[in-house]
DNA sequence: GCGATATTTAGCCAATAGGTTATTTAGCCA
DNA sequence: TGGCTAAATAACCTATTGGCTAAATATCGC
């Protein structure tokens, strides 16, 4: 696992099952077996993946009963947020020009061909 | 490597030497050896990092007589920013009410005049 | 305490990631 | 052409990831 935290996020979000367990708990807590069921997945498996996402801060989780209800911690995501919004108005304010002519190729009905 | 280009461009920013290496390239364009200098790192890895960049489409590659530069292509980027954004603005909605808690214990004994 | 249910841990396995060095390919120039 | 420089590829190594099944642990209801 790598150890600085905004890896350990990015390296969380980089899996389309953790992605899609994070929209499942946007929509409120729930536990292993409630979410094992949909992704036709094992138990262990989820419980795996929980703890990756726990590893990241991006969630918590808590005992219910026999359960270990998982919820959203929206920190580390903030975290994440902000390094993406950072680049991306850097790199905004560098491509403007370029941006504006790709709009205008766009309009010429162009051959796009890169590598 | 994950199939699905979310997937690809989180797994790509997962990791410090890539993320240092798209800090490098928001200064302008440059080349492997330029980038192995400072990273102590071989070549051959820097070229591997590249690759990985550039199939998450974040970076596009050129030519440039024997050296072959590397930029910055901020779409990927953007479809990243974008997907955390839209998480962050559900979650901040659920989590509005620990937000200004917290915002209020930051300003703890001051005036709240927030409208 | 016993049995049932939910979850985690322990092994195991195959594939991938990230690094190395050595070799090959690509482009420049005399 | 031959030599020089930059980069990519090949081959290899080790650690990590993501999955499984089987066993262990935690909590509840009785």
């Amino acid at each position: 696992m790598n150890s600085d935290p905004l890896s350990a996020t990015f390296a969380a979000l980089a899996d389309p099952t953790r992605r899609a367990i994070l929209a499942r708990l946007a929509l409120g807590e729930t536990h292993v077996g409630e979410l094992a069921r949909p992704f036709a997945m094992s138990g262990p498996a989820i419980t795996k993946h929980l703890k990756v996402l726990e590893n990241a801060g991006l969630i918590s989780r808590s005992r219910a009963a026999q359960q270990r209800p998982a919820k959203l911690e929206p920190a580390a995501l903030k975290a994440a947020s902000e390094w993406l919004t950072a680049y991306r108005r850097f790199w905004d304010e560098k491509f403007d020009d370029l941006d504006a002519y790709l709009e205008e190729l766009q309009h010429k009905g162009e051959n796009n061909d890169h590598d």
